[in-house]
Order: structure tokens, then sequence, then C-alpha cells
DNA sequence: TTGTATGCGTTATCAA
DNA sequence: TTGATAACGCATACAA
């Protein structure tokens, strides 16, 4: 069997075995037009025969290119985020760039160290996906026409700032959550809640989107429940919360929260969906086995990690940052959020005007 | 707001602006203690005003180290695979080490290719995790005390091939299937079915394990039910095959496939646990919130990548790779197998006995 | 068609 | 304590 050489074997080994020069080999492996098919024969014998493998820290120093990409993103270890970073792993390394990902675990502290690992090695292009350091920050750090952030999360945003109109690729999440609205209505539930985990940008766009439809479609106010980042780990607080005096329907910021909570409800006297509804964001592949299946948007997270690859190396290519897009996302309806029952007492006219905009005032 | 530098800036620059040598500049950057307080500080000074950041190709290429690691993994978007994944990068960053990130996809074409980036960047280390790929054909291209397999799941194992002695970070899956079977026959289930991919290892070992435990205890013989490799996004067929002839409990290769045949059972008139019991294996989060909640066997996927890192670094550092490592895994019990009901028509003693060697024939 | 020489940015060796 | 210089491995401008 063969082994690894022992000695580094570099590309003088190579000129030497075939008898040329380390220019003519250098030019022969990688397919000069304008060398000898003996010699290039010769070449790349000799360097099969060796072992040889070009060093790409050399050929960079060189080129001053590295054929590198970064990714920062938030956790490996979340479905959503792994997805954009398949998407992004996958996308890249059919280009032949190598992939450095780095996560932030919501730190800003190691988001800065993970940048500056970046720029040290020279990355051609960065991504940064779901991340708390504002991009005005990194932008400190990296050409703008190098960095393409994915699904910005940053505290400003909440506030209404507007996301930079080139070098970002977004869900179109408000489309989703107005969707999701549209067909609790006409499912025949009026009474909703929203249960997000407040102070995150991407909370504060859903909800208020959640909002606006509730306000165009007439339905009866939208009521609000803020949870803990991690309420998913634990929703028992959310599920009593809900019990107390339940909507017709809850609205939930992602999948992994409507599990949770579809769990913890087990526990209550509520029942899923004939008390209540419940609705999730992301489309994770759990919401697809759960019982009752998950009505949830299906956010194209795989596309969102390629997509930003293609800006990028677009970018880096011709030096001009295409526009920002936001890709769409679509609803899937599951088992959670049947069309409504009348209510005991007799006909309810409330599930008829649902989608009669105005008639509930 | 300041923005990164236009023109490239380098060691030069920083000593002209310091007004010292490269070579000062150089070892006062990384704190040389025979550097004098003065320059230090004007070269620290320099460096930040002109935004230096050191190139990472010209020091690796210098110091012929690079302090990158790499990891082949087979797929990003699988929750295990990807809990490693964010095992291995936590561990890395924290010791200082930039990760190379890229995914088999079961091709080994693509493992192969992989493998080559690795090299060409001269990863001061890397993870073979999950691949398809024997390690003898990796051992061809990489140094051995540069490389930590994990959960190696290679063809020749299979027929019974032990893994290497040093570098190999696995899990006990045979203690976590032998625990399950043991727990199943505590609580009265006596004919099992286990369904898994055949041609995989770790399959085979599941498998295997199954079979000592059900003939140690005296159990009924264990069926077998092959299933294709993508089985879990849809389970119907495996679902028949049980409804056709339900055993008392099946055991399932993995979680994913375990969540979906809870989904698919639905669809027939068998009712889990009453008519059958589930148990999965690997622990991922949705087993957690899945109706009924899913036993399974809890493997350290984190703690995996972890580990790996460990025993990569040491090795590097002091080129004597570490003995392998097997992981201890948890069974934890959920209520998917819970007590069993004697059976109608009395009280039946095979319940009773499950635990008694021998008593079974 | 091939060879020679230089430089990419950094660090280590040697000399001052 | 500091400075000049060579070398890491490769690719290219220029010469032949």
């Amino acid at each position: 069997m063969r082994r690894p050489p022992e000695r580094r074997v570099v590309l003088a080994d190579v000129a030497r075995l075939a008898d040329t020069s380390e220019a003519t080999a250098s030019r022969a492996l990688k397919h000069d037009p304008r060398i000898g098919e003996a010699t290039r024969a010769a070449v790349h014998a000799a360097a099969a025969k060796l072992g040889y493998v070009p060093n790409a820290a050399a050929r960079s120093l060189r080129a001053q290119r590295t054929h590198i990409l970064g990714i920062l993103l938030d956790d490996l270890a979340d479905p959503v985020h792994a997805k954009v970073a398949a998407g992004f792993e996958e996308a890249a390394a059919s280009q032949g760039f190598a992939v450095f990902i780095m996560t932030g675990l919501h730190d800003q502290a190691r988001e800065q160290r993970a940048l500056t690992a970046f720029v040290e090695h020279r990355a051609d292009g960065i991504i940064v996906a779901s991340c708390v350091s504002d991009p005005a920050d990194v932008l400190d750090r990296v050409r703008a026409d190098r960095v393409v952030f994915v699904q910005p999360d940053y505290p400003a945003l909440a506030d209404g700032a507007e996301p930079p109109a080139r070098g970002v690729v977004r869900t179109d999440d408000s489309a989703g959550v107005a969707a999701t609205v549209r067909h609790l209505a006409e499912r025949g539930y009026r009474r909703l809640t929203y249960a997000g985990p407040s102070g995150w940008s991407s909370n504060a766009w859903r909800r208020a989107a959640a909002t606006a439809t509730v306000e165009e479609l007439g339905l009866g106010p939208l009521r609000f429940v803020d949870v803990p980042v991690d309420a998913w780990r634990d929703p028992s607080g959310l599920a009593l919360t809900l019990a107390d005096d339940p909507p017709d329907a809850v609205l939930c910021y992602d999948d992994k929260l409507a599990l949770g909570l579809l769990d913890a409800l087990r526990s209550t006297s509520l029942v899923v969906p004939d008390d209540l509804a419940v609705v999730g964001f992301d489309g994770i592949p759990a919401a697809r086995q759960s019982w009752p299946r998950l009505t949830t948007v299906e956010v194209p997270s795989v596309e969102v990690g390629r997509h930003a690859v293609e800006m990028l190396i677009s970018s880096v290519r011709d030096g001009r940052m295409p526009a920002s897009e936001v890709l769409p996302v679509s609803l899937v309806i599951g088992d959670s959020t049947p069309q409504r029952a009348p209510r005991t007492g007799g006909p309810d006219a409330r599930a008829t005007v649902a989608t009669l905009p105005g008639a509930g005032s």
C-alpha cells in the first residue's frame, strides 16, 4: 500500500524528476497549452510518482487569491442554520472553493474572532449569517464587495432600520406570516396569539406582519406572549399561559417552539387542534413527523445558502455585489389547523365573516 | 466609520510607520520579550492605525504549520452529523484552529476531492467522520498521526474487519442496543423486530448486538426488516410490513426512521405503544418532542466531535496518536415502551420470565 | 516551446 | 535590543 511521502515533495522535485525547470513543470501541471505533449506527460508522471500536491498557501501568496470562502453562522447544531451551511458548503465546493465555517453562538466576541480568522486567511469572500453583530461593524473590517449577509438579525433592525440594499439574502418571512394568518382566518380562527422571543429583529418582523394581517382581515386583536429565546426547551410556561385563557390559534416564532408547545400542551387540558390550533415557522423535518402534523411556513434554507454563495462568488469575480434578494417561502398546511368546527351552542357567525374585511367591528 | 484599508497593508508598512525594521515589527507584534517597551508600543500603535492583519498564508508557508483543521463528514443537514461538526468546530476554535468543513454526501469521489483540498491547504490535522471511504485509502494520502476517524462506517467493517487501534472515536452502539433489548424484555416485550438499512456497517453492528442480546435473554427469535437507507422519508413500506404480522416491539436503526415510523403507523390500525412498542437510536431533539416520546439511545455527538479534536491536536503536537476511544451511550426511556399490559385472555407468563436467562426455551 | 529570475508576506538566523 | 537577509513554495514576466 502506498504511503504518503515522508519528506515534503515540492514542485522542484517534480521538475527534477521530469528533467525540466520548475516553470515548465508548473505550467504543465495546469495544462498550459504551449507545453509539449511529451514534457507534459513526463511532468504528470513525475508528479503522480512522487505524490505531489501543490501547496495552497504558496499559491495563494503568489496569486493574491485563496479560493477560500468563510461562513460565520450562529450554531451548527440548529437545524435551520445547519441547512444554510449545507447549501453553502455544497455550492462553494462545486465551484472549487474551500470553506471555513465558524460559529458565533450568540457571542459578539466570538463573532469578531471568527472575522479575524477569515481576514487573516484572506478568504476571498465571507458570508455572515444570522449574526448579532451589526453589518456596519463587519464592514469596518471587510470590503463590502466581499461579504454577503444572510438573514441579518441584529438589534437595530428591530427598531426599523433597513438592511443593506446589496449583498443581503433574506426570506420573505412577512409574506409567510401573512399567508398563515389568512389561512387561519379562512379556516375560522379569529382570536389569535403570537408567541416569540422579543428583542430579536426576525421576531419583530414576523410579529409585525401578523399584526398587520390581523388588522387587515378585521380579526380580533392579536395577543402577544413574550418567551425566552430558549423557551422551546421548556415551553411549559407558554403552555400554561395559553391554557389560562386559550385563543383560537397560536402562531409560534419557529417550529422548535411550536413542537415543544405541542408536547407541553399534552400536560394540559387543551387538545390540539380541537381546542387550539398551532402553527410554526421554518419547516424543519420534525414538523412533518409531528402529531398532529404542523402547519408551518417552509423556508428554503438550503437555497438561501446556495444563493449567498452565488452572490458572493459573482461579486468576487467582478467586484460588483448583486442586489439583495428576498427568497419566497411557502405555507405548508398540516393537521394542526383544520377547518374549525362551529363552537358548541349552535352555529357561530364568526367563522363565516372571518375573511370579510371590516365585518368584525 | 472606519473602512477596511484600500491597499493591502503588510508588515513592511507597519515597520515603516513605527520607524523600525520588519524583523523588529514582527517580534514586537508577537510580544517577543527582548523588544523594548517603547518600540513595542510604537509598533502596536502603527499596526492598529493601519488596520494591519497578518497574512496566514505567508505565515504558514514560513512556519510549516497552518493552524487549520479539516473535517470531512457526510451531510451537514443531518442532525447527528451536524452535532459532531458543532462539537468539532467549537473545540477547534477554542484552541485557535480554523476549520475547513467539507461534506461527502455518500459520494466517494466527493470524499476524495475533499481530502485533496485538505492536503493542498496543508491542514495540520484531519477528521474523517462517517465516511464511506476505507481508512486504508485515506492513509495512502495522509500521515496516520494526522487523521482521526469518527464513527467509521466503511463496507469492510460490516464483514467483521476491526477499526484501527489508534485514532478512532466511536460510540458504544452495541451496549446501547443491548440495553434497549434488556429494557424491552424487562417491560414484557418478547417478539422483537429490528429494522435498518443492510449494507451499512453501523447497522450490522447494531443488528448483531440486538441478535446477541435476544439470544442471551432467551427471547423469541429476532426478525429483521431491511429498509432502504432513506426509508425514513417514506416509512410506509415498513409500517405495512409490521402491520402484516406485528411483533411486540420494533427497534429502528435510528431516530429518523423511528419518528417516520410513528407517523406512518397512524395510517394503520396499529397503535403505538399499545399494539407495538417503538425504539430509536441517536437521541435527536425531535425524539424528545414526539408523541409518544421516543425511547432511544442517546449518543453524545457533540462530545464525539470534541474528543476527536482533542485527540487530533494532541497527536499534531507530539506526533503520537492516542488510542482509539469508545464513548458511552445512554438509554433514554420515553413513552413508546411502557410496561406491557398482559394480553387479553388472562395473565401472560411471558412477561415475567423475560429477564430469566434460559427460561424461555 | 522552455528556462531564468523575481516577488508574494512572514519569520528565523545570524550579525551588529 | 535591533537590523539585514534568506527561505518557505509557487507562478509569472521576460528572455531565449
